[in-house]
RNA sequence: GGACGGUUAGCUCAGUUGGUUAGAGCGCCUCGUUUACACCGAGGAGGUCGAAGGUUCGAAUCCUUCACCGUCCACCA
């Protein structure tokens, strides 16, 4: 049976994964293992497809393959997010595309929800294809989604007891408002966009206010100054009588510091119901909190004749009306602020009062619990400042830290219809938090509760939370959270939050960062830009294994990567190559010689090096630097050196042991190529028969190395010495050399380098070979063009006398003689004198060369 | 406004606790139809490590300041 020359990825990956899963070989229970590792994939949002981020979960399949052959009972657990807002947008969309355009009110919230219900059913399909064709060793067996019947108990039941610890309550509370989304956003889910817009002063009795936002304006009645204003200390705790909007007003006047002397006129009204500031500045002074703005963006009966009218294109006509009133100071073309939109449709934020649900982080735990006293934001720093949880990158601890510090109360209610439903039941003004309805008459709050609510129980509640069962015994806490950095805050910090107040534990010990794929130019990858890479597309064009050594090779943690066809392209050589390094090796076994020659004992101490470096690799979370490792062991040294060199020298057997452990070491980074190659000469699975590869220290041998990098050095030189003057490889080149090296020595030279090694010396004159360790020479004669030569050495005259010149400074200053580490001395001096060698051959080399011939007619 | 990250070869990036002559891939140049591989092989050119100071026998690496690019947080009516 022999293999084709180039590997077709096509041909293998479906059948392949095929194997895995029908072996059952992701499911731990299988495992004999006694230490387990969990990993719990990060949710995919159930809004259509998987985008190059979800790629990055490669990361965490080569943790959970390594783990797996390192013999733990390693879980990786799938799953989907319904992604509440996210994915009722996406259906609203796609109604809105309908002709006749329709919205969700159009259908009613049962049929809506049945819509979004299929729509997530497809999806889910797409995804769990999607995953599979990456290779991901995803444990389908315990498959969950954040709104199956297992996890609406848990999250019910979550709700339902933070409630009665406090930690949950209801309030009237200024929330971000999406006019479009119609619902509340978390503060974390509100972005900012920089606009240029007009600011606008009006004149408001004896002061002038500011603002970008006239049409708010209509029933302020409370002016605030800074207290140590100059200008305004006559005002201080005044009544005063304006002229406004809908005639006058009763305004009166507060000190407060709040107010900036420098920003505008140094004077503000304030809006409590539409502006967070405001709102906690009529709490501090018990002022009037009217809503003028309602949730669809209408005017509301305050507004007097506005009412009804929408407040964004009333704007204008509110500044003509002050205008012809004479109010209008002077309006500022080119303001800048920030917008705050809606992170999901980019609809600008209305805040507004309203009556929401809200997780208290700064409420202490019950006396029962095992943190009690502690608030779940102190919780949430402690277990992340104590290293039970570790972050990686280090430097987003911090990060983490200063978010915690200025998290507010987490707003859980959405006025969406799609989500878990949230368990609080309304009867003539009582209220009551249960699972089901208490009885007659009693009607269910109609929101449902922010996606990250469920998320944040995700690692337990996967595993079957409230139950005490075995998988959550056995897997929780969880090892590794592999995640993008963009969701620290969305997810990560809340994930601790809610799992020390449910379980009294962590949720995992490492946090491992990703940073975000961008394309070639550094962009985000983006629908509207039309700069995404499909990684199906890829896979199918380069492989899955080649897309997978192209995500990681380069990146590290928390810092973005940039990928582009070209460097998958590079990796799918890199697949082609071990397919043939394989190939090759499968097919010589036969050429069995005894006891282990120079190349030998080198490629054992080069792999068991390599080995040791991945472990180390492993531990410090640097996959980057695995990869690469490998990648340049498997190319250059055991294909373009070991297995050139046992083309003519007997072969002990060692090739398909070195091929064994390298495919081990790749497996976790190209799972694919690496299973077909290894079933070509092993029984079984790869993924169920190979153990993670132990490195023999014994077998590293400084001394072989370096033996073996006299023999490359010296290969390379003749080479060089080849192209430099076009001796084609047809010719032998006669080579000097007073004392001759071993013979397998000589034999890898000359076969290596096709050239004869002789002691007889020759006729005409010499060249040195610059560094070579063998002193070499090559007749003189077989140098055609003297021109090049004399440059050539003038050249390595150069670039010695400079490195001698550094050797020198150095070994003659006494502070370093003094200071520097003895080995470094000594070696410093050995170069020395090396260079000095050389430099001599070379220069009397340059001496002999016209005199040896003449130059060129 | 506050903080963080980046700046190393034409491009994309490595560079472990300061220590021999700063590396790789791609691209480029020269050569090669040597039966594992042209998705290949051999060789080569190319960098005063963003700038300026400082610490040190010794700095891409540590410290200070600055410049440019990027990101996050906060947000002023």
């Amino acid at each position: 049976m022999s293999l084709p020359a180039k590997y077709n990825p096509q041909n293998h990956e479906d059948v392949i994964y095929q194997q895995w899963e029908d072996a059952g070989a992701f499911n731990p229970d299988t495992s004999t293992g006694t230490e387990t590792f969990t990993v719990i994939l990060p949710p995919p949002n159930a809004t259509g497809t998987l985008h190059l981020g979800h790629a990055m979960y490669v990361v965490q399949d080569i943790m959970v393959r390594h783990a797996r052959m390192s013999g733990k009972k390693t879980l990786w657990l799938p799953g989907t997010d319904h992604a509440a807002i996210a994915t009722q947008n996406r259906v609203e969309k796609d109604l809105a595309k309908r002709t006749p355009p329709l919205t969700r009110y159009d259908l009613g919230r049962e049929k809506f929800v049945q819509q979004v219900e299929e729509f997530v059913e497809q999806s889910r399909d797409t995804i769990r294809h999607q995953l599979r064709t990456m290779g991901f060793s995803l444990d389908w067996s315990r498959e969950t989604f954040t709104l199956d019947a297992p996890r609406q108990a848990a999250v019910t039941e979550m709700f339902i007891r933070m409630y009665h610890d406090g930690l949950i309550y209801r309030g009237n509370r200024i929330v971000n408002w999406c006019p479009r989304c119609q619902s509340t956003l978390a503060d974390d889910e509100v972005e900012y966009r920089e606009e240029i817009t007009k600011f606008y002063y009006f004149k408001y009795g004896p002061v002038v206010i500011g603002t970008a936002r006239p049409e708010t304006k209509f029933l302020d009645k409370t002016i605030v100054v800074h207290p140590d204003d100059p200008r305004y200390t006559t005002l201080h705790n005044t009544t005063l009588t304006v002229e406004w909007m809908n005639g006058p007003v009763q305004a009166q006047v507060i000190a407060d510091a709040t107010a900036d002397k420098d920003f505008g006129s140094g004077a503000m009204t304030i809006t409590p119901a539409h502006s967070k500031e405001d709102f906690a500045l009529a709490q501090k002074y018990h002022l009037p909190i009217v809503q003028i703005i309602d949730e669809a963006g209408n005017f509301t009966e305050a507004a007097g004749t506005f009412a009804g009218q929408s407040a964004s294109a009333s704007r204008q006509t509110i500044v003509d009306m002050l205008a012809s009133k004479g109010l209008v100071d002077h309006i500022d073309d080119h303001y800048t602020h920030n917008l705050s939109v809606c992170y999901r449709c980019g609809t600008a934020i209305q805040p507004l009062l309203s009556d929401q649900w809200f997780v208290h982080v700064d409420q202490p735990l019950p006396a029962q619990h095992q943190f009690a006293g502690k608030t779940l934001k102190q919780v949430a720093c402690e277990v992340v400042n104590n290293g039970s949880i570790q972050i990686i990158p280090d430097r987003f601890t911090s990060t983490y830290f200063h978010w915690m510090d200025s998290l507010h109360n987490w707003c859980i209610s959405r006025q969406l219809w799609y989500g878990h439903r949230i368990p609080a039941w309304y009867k003539d003004g009582a209220i009551t938090v249960q699972v089901d309805s208490p009885g007659q008459g009693w009607k269910q709050d109609s929101d449902v509760l922010d996606t990250w609510f469920s998320s944040g129980m995700w690692t337990f509640s996967t595993l079957g939370w409230p139950r005490q069962t075995e998988d959550l015994t056995t897997f929780h806490p969880t090892q590794v959270l592999e995640t993008g950095y963009d969701i620290l805050f969305f997810w990560v910090a809340r994930m601790i939050l809610m799992t020390t107040y449910a379980l009294g534990e962590i949720p995992f010990e490492k946090v491992y960062l990703h940073g975000l794929v961008r394309d070639k130019l550094g962009r985000k990858m983006s629908k509207s830009l039309g700069n995404g890479i499909d990684p199906l597309d890829m896979s199918a064009k380069y492989g899955t294994d080649a897309l997978r050594m192209a995500l990681i090779a380069g990146t590290t943690p928390g810092n973005d990567a940039k990928l582009y066809e070209e460097k998958i392209a590079s990796y799918r050589n890199f697949i082609t190559k071990i397919w043939n390094v394989g190939r090759y090796i499968l097919a010589n076994t036969n050429l069995v010689g005894t006891g282990l020659s120079l190349s030998d004992q080198w490629i054992l101490s080069r792999l068991n090096r390599l080995v040791m470096n991945v472990n180390h690799d492993f531990e410090t979370y640097q996959y980057s630097l695995a990869a690469e490792r490998t990648y340049d062991f498997l190319w250059h040294e055991l294909a373009d050196w070991y297995v050139e060199i046992k083309k003519f020298e007997p072969n002990p057997g060692l090739l398909q042991q070195v091929l064994e452990v390298i495919l081990k070491v790749l497996h976790p980074f190209v799972p694919f190529v690496t299973e077909v190659l290894w079933q070509e000469f092993k029984p079984g699975s790869m993924l169920i028969t190979a153990a993670w590869p132990i490195a023999d220290a014994a077998q590293i041998d400084p001394v072989v190395e370096q033996q073996f990098v006299a023999v490359q050095d010296s290969v390379i030189q003749l080479r060089n010495l080849r192209n430099q003057y076009n001796i084609s490889y047809q010719t032998v080149l006669s080579v000097y050399s007073q004392q001759l090296p071993d013979s397998a020595t000589k034999t890898m030279i000359e076969q290596l380098a096709k050239v004869s090694i002789t002691d007889q010396l020759p006729i005409g004159q010499l060249t040195h070979l610059t560094n070579s360790r063998f002193d070499f020479g090559v007749e003189l004669s077989v140098v055609i063009d003297v021109v090049a030569e004399r440059q050539r050495l003038q050249k390595e005259i150069i670039a010695l006398e400079k490195n001698l010149a550094s050797f020198e400074a150095k070994l003659n200053n006494p502070d370093f003689l003094a200071h520097a580490p003895n080995d470094l001395i000594e070696n410093t001096k050995k170069l020395r004198d090396e260079k000095l060698t050389v430099l001599a051959e070379n220069k009397s080399n340059l001496s002999l060369l016209p005199a040896a011939l003449q130059p060129p007619k």
